[in-house]
DNA sequence: GCGCTGGTTATTGTATACAAAACGCTCCCG
DNA sequence: CGGGAGCGTTTTGTATACAATAACCAGCGC
């Protein structure tokens, strides 16, 4: 990819997650660009991926904006997502070779070995569980699927960071993920979807925890 | 909007709408900003909007082309299309109110219109058939299905231009919407969603028809 | 005091010139 | 005759200057 506005697209990433910014702040295209340290040009190519995985919006009036979720723009996104990505392994369970499903294997004892420490290693943890992820979603071969499930998954990212984790919940989502290798090499679709359903769920509602109760009445 | 950009994205698009530049076709930003009038910086902004809706691709080294879908593509996105609208289906039908639903009435009764002539206006009937998927989705409440699905549905909409429809697959489609109508004013979201899945599936294998057989066996 | 109106500043949008990278061609060597 | 290196051309990427538009503020009329 391009040189300048990938380093743009990186470092306002960065920034954002840095927490040195409040949701719902105005940016402008000028302090990104010095920021960055490039031009306007690469940091507007930049704005626009992040406008699109929703880690930054424009007022009607085209000004710009840092993000911010409600709870229920949360519920939605967990929803959507878990729509997809129970499509998504259904599909991998159909596909999946048995050398995939040895390296999901390797890459979900990457993710205990994260967990099982003194102090569990969250950073590490999250990195080992996006590439869980994203092998199903390789497995599932579908380039559009995968398309919109790295939007969604993005954004959420941003609040994650914040969080805290009980050693727990990471040791249930290392279960889960036991369990979904056990549906591919089984190549039982059934299973997947459905392990992937009460995975993605459980973590909705473990991360609804330390957002607050829904604002209302709401449906699937 | 923007004004320079958004007449770029109208004129590449209505370029390649119309037929004159073939399939994997290489563009360049000059030719385009020469088409559109503009300068090559509003050409990249629309580029990129019409490579988010796979109407163009990038090369691995940057260089553009028109898009160009196999019949495996064309399935993929009816099926990505099918899940998300039949969930906006369902949503619709928890949220609508009786004034969103006459007005859905209206809109279907356009469509008829457009159908019950000489020689139906095929164009017309796109125009009301588009006009009737926004409202669901309006309804739907979900801005990011919304956003999801007008990526979907853009794609296919280069390819149906293309199309002869028989008179008797539009009136189909005019009595599917009035079920969903009457779906949504039961206040169903099963059998919103039923009639959604059968309509959008139906759709594919009228459009694939024209495509040719499945490359290979392929599951749902 | 309130709201409007004019002008001033801040911010985004566009054009253009230049830099970097990729392509294709030719020519040379095996 | 085939293949690869070098070089000119094409194409995309970036910086910068300028234009257009939106926000802000002050001052005026009511």
């Amino acid at each position: 990819m391009s040189r300048a506005s990938d380093r743009a697209y990186a470092a306002i990433r960065a920034h954002l997650l840095s927490g040195q910014v409040r949701a719902g702040e105005q940016l402008t295209e000028d302090q990104l660009a010095q920021i960055t340290g490039v031009s306007r040009t690469p940091v507007r190519e930049a704005v626009r991926r992040l406008e699109d995985e929703l880690l930054l919006v424009r007022s009607d009036t085209k000004r710009l904006f840092v993000a911010d979720w409600s709870r229920d723009d949360i519920e939605e996104m967990f929803t959507l997502r878990q729509m997809l990505e129970c499509h998504a392994a259904e599909r991998a369970a159909r596909r999946m070779t048995r050398g995939q499903v040895a390296e999901m294997d390797a890459v979900n004892r990457e993710l205990k070995a994260a967990i099982e420490q003194p102090a569990p290693d969250v950073a590490r943890f999250l990195d080992a569980n996006r590439a869980f992820h994203d092998a199903i979603i390789e497995a599932a071969a579908s380039p559009r699927l995968g398309q919109m499930l790295a939007r969604l998954v993005e954004a959420p990212v941003v609040l994650r960071t914040a969080r805290t984790y009980s050693t727990e919940d990471l040791r249930q989502s290392a279960r889960d993920h036991d369990e979904l290798i056990a549906a591919f090499a089984a190549r039982d679709p059934d299973w997947a979807r459905a392990v992937m359903g009460s995975h993605l769920r459980r973590a909705f509602h473990t991360f609804a925890r330390t957002v607050g109760p829904a604002t209302d009445a709401e449906d699937a």
